[in-house]
DNA sequence: TTTTCATCAGTAAGCGCTTTCATAGTAAAT
DNA sequence: ATTTACTATGAAAGCGCTTACTGATGAAAA
């Protein structure tokens, strides 16, 4: 009915009162007649008025905006993560802003100028660089943010929250050895994500402990994509010696492990065994139902959106860096091995 | 390094010009002498300064922000759309505001609020009730928005982007009979989905077309979920004279109707040929892949906001309801029945 | 040389709201 | 009756920026 959006100078001059008395009713200040209020809200309430956001925006400089930025869109892995985040986003009056980089530093910079323009008030950023330029300007603006899942190193006072890879990376060889397997490989993600190294050494760490050898040849780094899994396996299938057990770096690369296997009229788990990493939705509905080491990636997106408003809110962190536990989810995909080597 | 973020003012003062030119430089205006410009462009380098997109979102109204709003996110099928939407924003100025009302109507008034309060640019709608409440206040508001896979009815003059899934719950249906199935079920969406109930009209089409008779048992409402695939198929292999093929209404249901089938010991497609919609991700990940309709999600997500983008300019649109093109994609799920009946 | 125009830059207003600060009115204390 | 102390309200400033206007210049036209 009414075109324009209804002003608070409207309001005040309808209920015949002054512009700082409507923004009092709006804000609930107590200094306010009974009568008064009374009047100005059904005024409001009549004009269907709502205040401006942006208006109060640049009156206390925030904008009631949180950023979320993940490299991509094509993995369940930030979808999990971006519904952890919206999870607690959604009882509060923050919204969140998604963006992509793709990993380029044009798009990063572009981010960045947004963010900094559109005065976020925090951000969270998934997959981040611990230490970059990026980083410090957030710091610089005196934009709050956290980091999940970082990579390279992370300077100390990052807050980030993570998950313990490298527990993980040892559960899944352990399980796998104790299934009796005694050449296991591991696709991982490239050795410049720091999630990466930690399962490696989890991985190694169990080896090490049942006194079993390292072969570099069974270490098969990758992006965390099917196309990897597939590819990695059949290099790996092509061993002199090839593996009886797989673990994957994530769930999608093992449904490539699975199609390669499959090409290869090799079965899971009666001839090769197989793990994952982050236990997505798909992981219970392929067949066999995956094994897989549990990420609660939702959960690190509550975490570092809970951390993010403590930030925001001026408070301190009681910790800067947390780790969220992974844990081993066992299902269909592993047995142990049909012919033991050695 | 410096606390405060810089302010037009400041940069005026350094170059030793007034606000407006400086200004007149941001905005690359014709009228600055040169050696104005490059002076000015040299202090806001200096400085680091960013203009601030608030101030900005407040003198002429526009927040830059666009509003995406889905029920949940709980399924490939939003991220696909996400996805699209994501692609054409990127290469605006424009962010996205995700946000999930999860069907319940406070959270949508909660989200409306929000979106009036916050200035949107425009919005994208998923799953949304095609004549409600809601639709109208965004109306009034002038608020431009599109909706995509609109439930119910839709006004006439409501902009929104769908598939054909009339043609494709026929396409589907055709193809299984073709490939001399006689007893085809189909699990849809809830009832008052429009885009369940096209696709069961397709269904029926292809039915009639074959001479076939339209047996209402075979039509199995549910949700869009795996559960849902999984329940159906169940209550459909119970029947006295159960189906030859399933069509699903998502490949999340399909995912279940494999399960299900698995759980009876049957295999697919030897014994059962099932069909998906959408074709997400996880139908190529599976074995046997799932053949299914190809609905172009993430394209309707970009169709959706560039249509969005052209009103949000003030241009019309060629036209108010656009529906993309489904397509059979053939993969493993298929084949003709083993024991013909009848 | 005077008039006419571009050209460049500055002044001021205002987007919608919050927030001191000041003031009128009223009730309580003297 | 006078002072004191609130209480309820209004006037005005300002958040950071854009955008009519308004003026100075100096060059081109008369």
């Amino acid at each position: 009915m009414n075109r324009r959006r209804s002003t608070i100078a409207e309001i005040a001059a309808r209920a015949g009162v002054s512009i700082p008395t409507v923004s009092r009713v709006l804000n609930n200040r107590p200094d306010v007649a009974p009568a008064t209020r009374e009047r100005v809200e059904r005024v409001i309430r009549e004009a269907g008025y709502v205040r401006s956001r942006v208006a109060n925006a640049l009156r206390r400089g925030s904008s009631g905006i949180i950023d979320l930025v993940v490299p991509d869109l094509d993995s369940p892995y930030y979808f999990e993560i971006i519904r952890g985040v919206e999870e607690v986003l959604e009882r509060t009056e923050l919204r969140m802003a998604l963006s992509t980089t793709h990993d380029e530093s044009r798009r990063e910079r572009q981010w960045l100028r947004q963010v900094i323009e559109g005065a976020t008030d925090g951000a969270i950023l998934v997959l981040a660089q611990g230490q970059s330029d990026r980083l410090d300007e957030l710091r610089r603006h005196r934009i709050p943010f956290v980091v999940v899942d970082h990579r390279g190193e992370l300077g100390p006072d990052v807050p980030s929250v993570g998950a313990t890879n490298w527990a993980g990376g040892r559960a899944a060889t352990e399980y796998l050895l104790s299934l009796g397997h005694r050449r296991v490989a591991i696709i991982a993600g490239w050795p410049n994500l720091r999630c990466s190294q930690d399962r490696i050494a989890g991985y190694r760490a169990a080896l090490e402990e049942a006194g079993l050898p390292v072969d570099p040849e069974l270490i098969r780094p990758g992006e965390f994509r099917q196309q990897t899994g597939y590819d990695q396996t059949c290099a790996l299938l092509a061993l002199p010696q090839p593996p009886t057990a797989i673990f994957a770096g994530s769930d999608l690369q093992a449904m490539g492990v699975y199609a390669a296997l499959r090409a290869h009229g090799l079965r899971v788990p009666d001839d090769v065994s197989v793990v994952g990493f982050d236990d997505v939705p798909i992981a219970t509905m392929v067949s066999p139902a995956l094994t897989t080491i549990r990420q609660p990636l939702a959960e690190m997106g509550r975490m570092a959106t809970a951390m993010l408003l403590r930030l925001i809110a001026g408070e301190l962190l009681d910790s800067m860096r947390v780790e969220l536990a992974t844990s081993l989810v066992v299902r269909e995909s592993c047995a142990p091995p049909s012919l033991p080597d050695r």
